[in-house]
This record gives C-alpha cells, structure tokens and sequence, in this order.
DNA sequence: ACATTTCTGGACCGACCAGTCCGAAAGGCC
DNA sequence: GGCCTTTCGGACTGGTCGGTCCAGAAATGT
C-alpha cells in the first residue's frame, strides 16, 4: 500500500526531469499476478486488473504495454518464484527432500487455485507458443530439481523418473481444483510415496 | 453430416404438428462439444458454436437453452463417453490393463487439447461448483475403474493407489499441452510403471 | 517562479459478447 | 386448399471487451 517514491522505476533509469510515478512496478505486477492467478487469462478484464493494482488505464498501459504484455510478465515472475521456492524447499527439507517438493508442488499458495503455470499451460498453451514454451521451460526446472535431489552425482541419469515425480505431485492440483479434501489427496501422495524407493 | 428428420428429436417424442426439425441434435451437440474441448469454456462465441453445429441462433436456444446449459451437457456427454471407453481399454487390453489405462488417459483423442474435463477443472471447477462436481464424479469413476484392475476382489483396500495412477497420468496431460514429444511421455509414463509397482 | 516532463482519471472507440425477437417458411391435419 | 404449430434465418439489443486519447494535475531542474 505504502508506494515508496525513489524506489526503482522500471523504464526510467534515474529521475530525470517530469513527474514521477506514484505506484510501484513491481508491487502492481504482484497484484495482477494474483488475479490472473486467480481467473485465468481469458476471464480477466482490464477493469479488474487495474482496480486490483491501483492505477488508471493510462497509466496501465503506458507502463505495462497491454494485457497480453502484463501477463506475460507475471508469468514468468511466478515462474522465477515459484522454482526458487522449490529450491528452497528441497535445499531446507527436514525430512525426504522428495517428500517435501511433491508436497510443496501439491499445495501450492494458491490453494483451491492451484499452481498458475499449470492453469496456463491447460488454458492457453496449444493456441499460444509463448505460453506453451515458458510452460515447457518451467516444466523441465522442476524436472531439473527432482533430478538433482534424486542423484546429485548423475542427474541427468534420472531424469525420467524425476518426471514421473512431478507429473505425479502436477496431477493432483486436477483433484485439488475439483475439490476433493485436502486430506484425501495427501493420503494419495503420501501411498505412492511409501511404494517408490527414495 | 446427413440429417435424418424421422431421427429421435429430444423435446418432442413423436412427430406432432408444425414444422420439423432439420437438425440432428446428438449430432450437434458432438459439434459443440468439439469447439469447447479446443478452445474452453469462455474462449468459445456462440458464433463458432452456431456455426460448427450449423444452426441458427434462435434453433440454438430453443434447442438448449442456454451456452451453459449446452455446455454442461456437452460436458456430462464427454464424461460418458470417456469413462465408457476408459472401461472398454481395461476390459481388452492385451498386456497390462494398467498400462493401457495410462496410456489412455495420457493420450486422450483430443491429442494436445488434452483431456476436455481436466480442461474445465482447471478453468472452471475453482468458480463453479456444479462443474467442479461433474469433474469430482469423473475422477472418482476413473478411481473407481483403476482399483477394480488393480483389485478385483478389494477394490477399495487400493483405492489411494488407484487415485496415485490416475493422477500421474492426468499430470503428463500438462506435459503434452506445452508441447513435450510424444516420445518423452511415453517414457516417463514406462518409468512411472517401475516407481509404482501393481 | 517557470518551463518541462510525465502522470492521472475518465470519456470515448469500434468490436464483440450472450441472448432476444420477429416475419417467413415448412411441415401435419382437416 | 386453408389452418395451426413449430422451426428457420438473421436483424437487433444492451452490455462489456481491450485499447486510445485528452485535458489537467503534479513534480522535477533551472
């Protein structure tokens, strides 16, 4: 709420001359990702973006471009966190590194909303390229991450059942969405964990 | 594409008074069932629909009421007619009813359109609880089917099991609409059938 | 204080949305 | 053939969409 004045101001290096914003960039695009989060793409309208961000069409687009621009960009914004928080969570784990990722991937903050990436790849990936290659990029991250908790000397070696684990733990935000209680669904995780080997 | 007027004409039994229908309305329902598969729910104009099931906005209407209310259909039909082929894969598979099942799930007709239920999850269960039920049964029932393959005689005893099955496969669906080959499906869904033992 | 630069709210645009309505057409029945 | 009923095509409606534009306010350097 607080929109510090000298904070950094995308598109202009320093304060040169005129009058300078008062949002920040960077919290407005945190606010759009949330309602993309929460609508998707398609049922999102302009009107409730900027009302969600705090600022006027004109100035939407005079610092975004357009709906299509901001959405990429809160994309890959949830991507960057979302991977980083993944590597967090397998570098801290108390227990099975594993077992803490699937969680993680299974319960993501959005909750009922599940993960966003997945609701836009499902959404807009086979008509859309852009979508479907940073879907594909995100995707193989997290391949990445399993891999290298799963055998950090071979990874590469793994790296289908590094899928598996994450196709898995990706299925079922389906039932998540669907509404199925939480505690049914950790059951589920919780079976298959106990079948696999570490 | 051949419309026969003697065809069962849901709404009217039998021919009564004033002019007839020259549309079959199964057949145009498939119609429209093929539109929201490719493009969603909010993503789909009743222009395209109209023109796909090849009538008029006024024969829609009276037809089915209503673009949700067609959907809905549209989406009850696919249900059925998932599940029914779901359980025609387990009855006649050659090798591994298990496997089958998988590859079933994980190669839906639809191709890169993915599954169209897990599809509307995604993009409408979070927001509306009558799809949200309609894909909770269609989980359920493909549960259902799973635990039976895997245990005929104590189904319910491997029903977390049958549940961890169905949402790998439903995992590698996001797989496909970002555009994974084929070929790499396959394998994590091969790898997948080691980590999680019938 | 002034000139310069950029921001702001809101009016505005053409396109498209789901849904309605009406006159014309096409059958069965007498 | 005339009548009644139902469907047909397509024009039309009010509302919303993403995006543009402008007049005025606000904050800087000099």
């Amino acid at each position: 709420m607080a929109h510090s004045k000298t904070q950094s101001q995308a598109g202009r290096q320093v304060a040169g001359p005129g009058r300078p914003r008062n949002f920040d960039e960077a919290a407005a695009l945190e606010q759009a990702l949330l309602v993309f989060w929460k609508n998707g793409y398609e049922a999102t309208s302009l009107d409730e973006l900027t009302k969600a961000m705090g600022l006027s069409r004109s100035s939407f687009y005079a610092a975004f471009g357009s709906k299509q621009a901001l959405f990429l960009r809160a994309l890959e914004h949830y991507s960057e966190n979302g991977l980083q928080n993944l590597r967090d969570v397998a570098g801290s784990a108390v227990g099975s590194p594993v077992d803490a990722m699937m969680h993680a991937l299974s319960n993501p903050d959005g909750g009922k909303q599940g993960c966003m990436l997945v609701n836009c790849i499902t959404e807009l990936a086979p008509h859309d390229e852009e979508v479907a290659a940073i879907g594909r990029r995100h995707l193989e991250k997290i391949e990445e991450i399993f891999a290298r908790v799963l055998d950090p000397a071979n990874p590469e070696t793994v790296r289908d059942k590094a899928r598996a684990y994450s196709s898995l733990a990706i299925g079922t935000l389906a039932l998540r969405k669907a509404g199925y209680p939480a505690e049914r669904i950790a059951e589920t995780l919780k079976q298959a964990r106990e079948i696999l080997p570490a």
